[in-house]
DNA sequence: CTTATTTTGCAACCAAGTCGCAAATATATT
DNA sequence: AATATATTTGCGACTTGGTTGCAAAATAAG
């Protein structure tokens, strides 16, 4: 896990309380998670945590998606990478070696693929 | 334009008034819609709307996915294709001519591609 | 025509996320 | 250190996209 403070580094984001719990979290998962998914582990309003996410946003240090359970993940930036969403189980998947999309014209940011997963197909 | 019959033909449904009015809508556009892009053109409850919409999901004749500014965006399902949802105007862009993406062990049924697009890069 | 089934509209509801505001913390000034 | 200023937090109320229960209307079956 990297140290929080290197994170925060070069940016205009005081370290609060809030806001290293958060990060904490964050940088020990191995995949993105949603406020449901963190708010037992954490001490703090949700309004208090989406009022830092947005903050860490801005600031490129957390980027985030829609799931189709209609709820927001969040994960930090770090090596850019593809989802997989699978609409059978909602499991989200990493894809690290996807061959990465270019648009002409386009800037692309994020590609979030959806369909079944490999455990799922096989029930 | 479709013949609205031959959609439902073969499937379960009854093409009732409402049903009639909402495949016609979205067999003119040439692009997803929302329940709020269309609900000044058609005169019916949003309850039977979405109703309906899951009803044409379920028959595989009407496919959707979350944009990100909260909606669920719906089309005809025609021939396969990406989209790609600007981050910024949040306009929404039919990719047909994209190189379609495999995964080994998934099965991919949607491909959504954020970023910039062109209008919005030149501004 | 009468009964059973499906579809619709309305209103109430739900859940994720946002906002206003006052209390609490932290930062700056004297 | 004491006071003033700015930032962050928690609470509750609110917003919004979508769903649900239920009774009325429409459609299909007997």
């Amino acid at each position: 896990m990297k140290n929080i403070n290197t994170i925060i580094d070069g940016t205009n984001i005081k370290l609060t309380t809030a806001r290293k719990a958060i990060l904490e979290i964050f940088s020990s998962s191995s995949k993105p998670l949603c406020y449901e998914d963190i708010k037992e582990n954490i001490s703090m309003d949700k309004a208090t945590f989406y009022r830092n996410i947005t903050k860490f946003e801005e600031e490129n240090i957390i980027n985030s998606f829609e799931s189709n359970d209609k709820k927001r993940y969040f994960e930090i930036q770090k090596t850019p990478h593809s989802h997989f969403i699978c609409t059978s189980c909602s499991e989200i998947t990493c894809l690290y070696d996807n061959p990465s999309i270019t648009l002409e014209g386009y800037q692309v940011d994020n590609v979030l693929i959806k369909g079944i997963c490999p455990k799922c197909l096989n029930n």
